[in-house]
DNA sequence: GCCGTTTTCGGCCCGACTGTTTTCAGTCG
């Protein structure tokens, strides 16, 4: 039987869940389903994996029930009840829930109306009739949802739903443009972003950004005048534009005395709201983007800041990157919030590339390595790792590579001591992971190293299996062998990572104490966070490095920080917070 | 169907928007 993945389960509850509805099954029922959908679509490990290790009804929102199928499903390959309750509902039903605005009822209604039996033709059957003009005329549609209807249809069948997101470093450079510009009007008296980007995930969708303001009408005037291709939007509570870049922007403009409830409401994430309205219930509570409501009196409190919103529900304020859902709103009712690592705790970068040349297989870095020993200075840094490429394997013996480890050691020496030492510094190289799982550097080489860096830059669809046993080899090569540079290989809105089985990997860097990297390279975030969520739980140490190949990269520290603080990680788990002796005598296994 | 710092029973997030309606159902985020 083919393993189903994550993906298809939630869609598999999602369609029982649709069924439900149109069978006007209990309301609580069905956001049961849903909610089990979510979930598993958002779990960082296979259900299957967790079925396996008997702990599916460990998954948030899945209980005796849903796990009792669940269970059905991995022994059998089918579930008689969802069967039984799909059958009771057209298959044409279905593929018409894809399209945007078209929800189980309305489905079901056109499906009935029209006699559509089959899945597989229900979409062009649609649009024939739409199209016909066949749709104006039912009872409780008209002319307008005939159109929104027909709109949505070749949006669909254009594949333009698919959404167009950005990677985080990118709408973050946006939007601090428009916020700098924005802080220039006198009116504004607070700015920030708002959404999935102040929540720092690694990719985004919209820009949105607010502004607390007593004038909110010079500030939305204020917004119009910045360069813009188009002005989409303006009201009374913000406006909208198109960029140059293509990129679309939305301000939401509120008065400093609600601003609090709005920055909260918007910033999300809706399972987040969702945890802190049901617990705010218990409370008599009710929350929404203007305050928080006392249920039995129905007077409405209004917040400044989040703070006291959160105050206000018995909470400590729950930093944006934590507002997932994870457990953050039980960690704050009980005190134990994590003190998330800051930028500032970073003591150094171990994975950058300089313009040397080791004739290596992939690019050199474009500056000259003083160059990046002064932006270490100027950042701050006890001490940073110059992890060039190994020099290509195709083009020498190993006798040839070895000498140019050897030559390149020499050359960083004579340089680092000439420039002063201000900064301690690790001889570093970033080793290919071959597919065999063998290291691109010889064992002699290994002399001239302080440390290395091992990373997949090559077949990266291999079989769970095979790239676990490749991995799992190329950590246990050499002692040297401390860090596994951007482990997923992962590139942001285009490559998916390698399928790694992240409970061997961990057990293997925990037992040969290796850390994991955080690449905060703009198109990677690898590891994602969600994994690192998981490798902090585990206690595995982890490591956050910019791999700039360019010395302005070495700025881009934040995003590796983020994608940590995502994770929950504390400056205790990542090592180059340490400063330089704990650092060296971890390095040196000592 | 899920879940528990008031509960193992009795609750279950909130509002905006849209279109079709004269008070609401469906969809969305």
């Amino acid at each position: 039987m083919k393993q189903l993945t994550n993906l298809e389960l939630a869609e598999l509850l999602r369609k029982v869940s649709a069924a439900y509805q149109i069978l006007n099954e209990n309301r609580f029922k069905i956001i049961a389903y849903d909610r089990a959908a979510d979930s598993i679509e958002h779990l960082t490990s296979d259900a299957k994996d967790l079925w396996d290790d008997g702990k599916l009804d460990e998954i948030p929102g899945i209980g005796e029930g849903i796990s009792h199928y669940l269970d059905e499903l991995f022994r059998t390959g089918h579930v008689k009840h969802f069967g039984d309750v799909m059958k009771r509902v057209p298959e044409a039903v279905f593929p018409l829930l894809l399209v945007p605005g078209i929800g189980p009822k309305k489905s079901y209604r056109l499906v009935k109306e029209f006699g559509f039996t089959r899945a597989k033709t229900a979409v062009s059957d649609l649009e024939r009739v739409a199209k016909a003009g066949k749709i104006a005329s039912l009872e409780g549609f008209g002319q307008k949802s005939e159109e929104v209807i027909l709109s949505s249809l070749s949006l669909f069948k254009k594949g333009a739903i698919k959404e167009n997101r950005m990677e985080l470093p990118i709408a973050d450079a946006i939007a601090q443009d428009v916020m700098v510009y924005l802080r220039k009007s006198h009116d504004v008296e607070h700015v920030d972003a708002l959404g999935s980007l102040r929540r720092m995930v690694s990719t985004i969708g919209d820009i949105d950004i607010a502004v607390a303001t007593k004038k909110p009408d010079v500030v939305v005037s204020h917004f119009v005048k910045y360069p813009h291709e188009k002005l989409i939007d303006e009201g009374p509570q913000g406006a909208t534009l198109l960029l140059h870049s293509g990129r679309q922007v939305d301000l939401r403009v509120q008065n400093p005395a609600k601003y609090g409830a709005m920055l909260q409401y918007f910033t999300g994430s809706k399972n987040h709201n969702i945890k802190l309205r049901e617990l705010a219930l218990s409370k008599g509570l009710s929350l929404n983007e203007y305050g928080i409501k006392n249920v039995k009196t129905r007077r409405m409190r209004s917040f400044h800041s989040e703070v006291e919103f959160y105050k206000e529900i018995g909470l400590s304020w729950i930093p944006p990157e934590l507002r997932e859902d994870q457990g953050e709103v039980e960690a704050a009712l009980r005190g134990k919030l994590p003190k998330l690592v800051e930028l500032s705790d970073m003591k150094g970068d171990l994975h950058m590339h300089t313009d040397y040349d080791l004739e290596p297989s992939h690019n050199l870095g474009s500056d000259a390595f003083v160059k990046h020993l002064d932006k270490a200075v100027s950042l701050g840094y006890e001490y940073i790792g110059i992890s060039d490429h190994n020099p290509s394997m195709t083009n020498h013996t190993k006798d040839q590579i070895t000498q140019i480890m050897r030559k390149r050691k020499e050359t960083y020496e004579q340089i680092h001591a000439a420039w002063g030492k201000r900064v301690a510094l690790f001889i570093m190289c970033e080793v290919d992971i071959l597919p065999d799982g063998k290291l691109a550097l010889p064992k002699e080489a290994f002399e001239y190293v302080d440390a290395v860096i091992v990373s997949i830059h090559s077949s990266f669809t291999q079989p769970r299996s095979e790239v676990t046993k490749r991995v799992v080899n190329a950590l246990t090569a050499h002692p040297k062998v401390r860090f596994f540079g951007h482990p997923t290989g992962r590139l942001l809105t285009k490559r998916e990572g390698v399928d790694l089985n992240w409970k061997e990997i961990f057990a293997v860097c925990k037992d040969q104490d290796i850390a994991l990297e955080i690449n905060a390279y703009p198109q990677r975030l690898d590891l994602p966070d969600t994994i690192v969520y998981d490798a902090v739980r585990e206690g595995i140490k982890l490591c956050i490095n910019t791999d700039a190949h360019a010395v302005d990269q070495m700025n881009m520290m934040k995003y590796g920080v983020s994608v940590a603080r995502r994770g929950w990680a504390t400056a205790r788990d990542i090592v180059d917070t340490m400063e330089y002796n704990g650092f060296k005598k971890w390095l040196d296994k000592l």
